[in-house]
RNA sequence: GGUCCCGUGGUGAAGUCAGGAGUUCACGCCGGCCUGUCAAGCCGGAGGUCGCGGGUUCAAAUCCCGUCGGGACCGCCA
């Protein structure tokens, strides 16, 4: 028989006649013996040894599981999984998970505390702030009607460290937003919360870096190379998106230049024209069966993402085979196929429209095409800076939006534009990319009164609606605030990927559905309605 | 708020498009046999409200409408 534990199986070799079936539980005093000659078995790590002359005696015997307690569960529905949770964790897969979940843990604060960080724990009943996600409440029973929230993240709390002269500060935090799941989203999840005093960008992303890499090791065994930065403007540049996947090429090319006197209508006026080449090797589609269906397919996949339109040209021996080919003229061509270096059998794809949607349309289409499952090897670092301070304008009031969040510090260099042109601010955020996730993203804040009004103001927030919002925070500044800056990364992504799980509830020991709902315990669940009216709450009817 | 996919004995699947008796396969379970095997082998057996409700039809797992549950994605996540 099979003798499992969280560290493996092994096989014990019972004479006498003991009544044990499936997940009892047992204890067994034997000899560990090496296997009979033609007995080994190569498939399993203990195959060589065996534990021999047993005596088992049933600690508790056990109903038969309602699904194999093995890796054939990989196949069992979910929501069944999750509903016998506990049955599912005996297994190899989700034991290795919570294990490596457990090792990236301890790498990470090992590696803080070598840094100096001393973790600081922040409250989880907190007030509501109106701006970033929806948050959960809690409705406080001394005072009617009044909630608490539950932290998005401590942003708050590790500022005020920070004037509080804790200077350097880490924590393994819990962050719950009730917003939508999705594979990579549950509604609480936990970040390493860093920030710290007297630094600048470089010593914040310095700091991380070696918290990611210890967790890097710790999961895998393998250290990872020192992860590389681009700028922001780069990322969009080379891969139409601000978390570019490394692993793959298909390099966004530029060629507004070749059609700067084209006689191609769609070519004529666009300000921004790049192009992808896919790779009839590398693609994840197989373009020798691709149709003029399929082809049609990108195009409205393009529009639909914002561009007027796509250009598809299909490489040939001679030529390019392509609806507009012949509205080109034969330099037009030839620069397309040597700046793509496209080869006989590749597809080039161009979209000609303003820079962003340029950039952006044919990262999407980049992505679509090239990228592998996110957990596929090689692990591909990257950071990146730079980021703009504003993104995009309200549409209501025609101000700024802030990128990361209105604390951001302004690049040193772009102050000069602040107000002549805001847009083109870039700021001091960053973010941690890996194999196109965003792993998390920070930023050095902004600690001079002065330069926090010039921003608010480019924000078209005023003095009042400043101290208004958010002058609980910014009052505590008064008192002396040290240059910091800090950063946040989501644990649960990073494991997901490091265990090479695609679903971040693989390596959450008892995650919510997409739904939100627990299969195990039933939660959410209606309370009684004692407990609502200590709270002063009453339910109302849905509406029909 | 939206789009798409899935729901069939305890588990996984086939059957659904093209309606015709709860049919099939593998695993598990129960009983027996065998056994130096190892997700063992042989024999026998039990086990189903085809998620739920309604409609169409002589007839519904199958078609239609609704609903519940699960999943992927868009919106959302400063």
């Amino acid at each position: 028989m099979d003798l499992r534990d969280h560290s493996g199986l092994i096989q014990c070799v019972v004479d006498n006649d003991v009544d044990v079936r499936s997940e009892y539980v047992v204890r067994i005093t034997g000899v560990v013996r090496a296997r009979p000659e033609g007995t080994e078995n190569e498939q399993l790590s203990t195959g060589a040894i065996e534990i021999g002359e047993c005596e088992v005696e049933v600690l508790r015997e056990a109903e038969p599981p309602p699904f194999p307690v093995d890796a054939r569960a990989d196949e069992v529905d979910e929501g069944l999984r999750l509903q016998y949770r506990y049955l599912d964790l005996r297994r190899e897969r989700m034991q290795g998970n919570l294990r490596v979940r457990a090792r990236v843990n301890s790498a990470v604060r090992s590696a803080m505390e070598d840094q100096g960080f001393i973790e600081v724990e922040t409250p989880m009943l907190v007030p509501s702030t109106p701006e970033g996600a929806r948050e959960f409440l809690v409705p406080s029973r001394k005072e009617p009607g009044a909630c608490y929230a539950l932290p998005q993240s401590p942003q708050l709390f590790k500022q005020l460290l920070m004037v509080s002269g804790v200077d350097r500060y880490y924590q393994i935090a819990r962050c719950l937003r009730d917003e939508d799941l999705r594979a990579d989203r549950q509604y609480e999840f936990m970040q390493l919360d860093m920030e710290m005093s007297f630094v600048d960008q470089d010593d914040v992303l310095d700091a991380v870096s070696a918290a990611v890499l210890a967790a890097a090791e710790a999961a895998t065994g393998d250290r990872p190379p020192p992860i590389e930065r681009i700028t922001w403007h780069e990322a969009m540049e080379r891969f139409g998106v601000d978390k570019p996947d490394l692993r793959f090429g298909m390099e966004l090319v530029e060629l507004t230049d070749v059609f700067s006197a084209t006689q191609f209508k769609a070519f004529a006026d666009a300000p921004s024209i790049k192009a992808i080449r896919v790779d009839s090797d590398g693609a994840r589609v197989d373009l020798a069966t691709l149709g003029r269906n399929q082809l049609d397919r990108l195009t409205e996949r393009a529009q639909k993402l914002g561009a007027k339109g796509l250009v598809w040209m299909k490489v040939t021996a001679d030529g390019f085979d392509s609806p507009v080919a012949k509205f080109l003229n034969e330099s037009e061509l030839a620069a397309i196929r040597d700046r793509t270096g496209a080869a006989p059998g590749d597809l080039v794809l161009i979209v000609a429209d303003e820079w962003a949607t340029t950039c952006e349309v044919l990262g999407q289409l980049r992505n679509d095409l090239g990228r592998p499952p996110v957990h596929d090897g090689p692990y591909r670092y990257v950071w990146v800076v730079d980021f703009p301070l504003f993104v995009g304008v309200d549409r209501l009031t025609g101000a700024p939006k802030p990128g990361h969040h209105p604390f951001t510090m302004p690049h040193p260099d772009d102050l000069d534009r602040l107000e002549s042109e805001p847009l083109s601010v870039r700021s001091r955020a960053y973010d941690l990319v890996l194999n196109g996730w965003e792993l998390g993203s920070g930023s050095i804040r902004i600690h001079d009164p002065a330069l926090q009004r010039r921003v608010f103001a480019a924000l078209g927030v005023t003095d009042e609606e400043a101290d208004r919002k958010f002058g609980f925070f910014l009052n505590p500044f008064r008192f002396g605030a040290p240059p910091h800056g800090g950063f946040a990364f989501g644990l649960d992504r990073l494991v997901a990927i490091l265990s090479g799980e695609e679903n971040i509830r693989e390596v959450i020991a008892f995650p919510k559905t997409q739904s939100g709902s627990d299969p195990m315990t039933n939660a959410p669940r209606t309370v009684e309605p004692a407990q609502l009216a200590e709270l002063g709450l009453r339910v109302v009817p849905p509406p029909n």
